[in-house]
DNA sequence: TTTAAATTTAGGGGAACCCTAAAAATTCAA
DNA sequence: TTGAATTTTTAGGGTTCCCCTAAATTTAAA
C-alpha cells in the first residue's frame, strides 16, 4: 500500500508554503495566492497541487482549496524543522539576520539530511525556536546527549 | 560573448569528478571509469560532456578524453571550495569524520552560496585544509576579518 | 440569475537524465 | 601491420518534472 512516494524539491517548497499559509491564514488557501507566492501559473499550482494529492500528501477538492493531509503536515514539519535549524546555524555561528539566514537556508533544507539537522540541533542546544520566532519541530530521533 | 551558461547539479558532479581526476591520475580520464564512479552508462558521460563542452568548461575531442578549460578548471574549484569548506564545519562543529563529513557536504555544496560559504570559512579561520587533508582553495571576496 | 473572478483542463513544449544496441574508432597482441 | 578485443560514440527512445497559453468550468457576488 502506501509505498512512500518521494517529494521534488519543488514539491518540498510547496509543501512548506502550503503548511505556513495553513497556519497563519484561517481561510482557505487559493490557488491564485500560491501561484502569485511562487512567481508561476495558476495552472501550473493546480498539477503540482494534484500530483501532491496523488501522493497523499495533501487532499484536494476541485474549485475548493486544499487541505495538508497527515503525511503531508509530518513532511513539512520535518523540511520546515530543518529549514529552521539552518536558520539557527546561520544567525548563531555567522551572525546572519534573519532574513538573510531565511534565504540561506530555503537552498539548504530540502537536501540536507535528517542525521546532520540532529547533529546542528545538538550542538545549538537543542533550540526551540527559530531566528523569526517560529516553533522547530522536534524529531523523535534527535538525541540530547551525545 | 562568454555567455555564462549555468552548470546544474549533475554536471556538478562531473565536473568535481574530472577534476579531482585530472589532478590525481596523470592518464587520460576514460569515459567507462566516470561512468563507472558515477553508475551510469558510458553512453551517458558521453552526452553529458558534451554539454559541458559546449558550455566551453572542457576540451572534448571524440575518443581522446576530456581536459577541463580555464572555466572549467574555476568552476570545479568554486565547487570544490564550498565542498570543502562544508566538510571543515561538519568535522569541527559537529564531530563529523571525513568520511561522513564529505557525504554531507556531497548534498550541499552546489546549493551553498559563495556568501555561506565565505562566512564559514572566516567563522573557522580560513583553513587550508580539508579534513582529508585537500587543499581549500581560496576566494578573493573571502575577506579575513568581517 | 447573471456576470465577474477564480480554477481547472487540454494541449503543448523544453530541459535533464538515463538506457540499449548498433556503429565506429582505438588499442593491443600476434 | 593487421585483425580481434575493447572502448567510445551515435542513434533512437523514454521518463519525469516543471512551465505555459487558451479555452472551458465552476463558484461567488451583485
Amino acid at each position: 500500500m502506501g509505498t512512500k512516494l518521494s517529494v521534488t524539491e519543488n514539491e518540498a517548497k510547496y509543501l512548506k508554503l502550503i503548511f505556513r499559509k495553513q497556519c497563519e491564514e484561517s481561510t482557505k488557501i487559493r490557488t491564485t495566492a500560491v501561484a502569485k507566492s511562487l512567481g508561476v501559473r495558476p495552472g501550473t499550482v493546480t498539477e503540482v497541487i494534484q500530483n501532491l494529492s496523488e501522493k497523499n500528501l495533501l487532499r484536494y477538492r476541485r474549485y475548493h482549496g486544499v487541505e495538508l493531509m497527515k503525511e503531508g503536515i509530518a513532511e513539512a514539519r520535518k523540511l520546515l524543522r530543518k529549514h529552521r535549524i539552518l536558520e539557527v546555524l546561520f544567525t548563531d555561528l555567522l551572525n546572519y539576520d534573519a532574513q538573510n539566514a531565511c534565504k540561506e537556508a530555503s537552498k539548504l533544507d530540502y537536501q540536507a539530511s535528517r542525521d546532520l539537522i540532529n547533529a546542528i540541533c545538538r550542538a545549538y542546544g537543542h533550540p526551540k525556536i527559530c531566528p523569526c520566532e517560529k516553533a522547530i519541530f522536534s524529531d523523535s530521533k534527535c538525541k540530547k546527549n551525545k
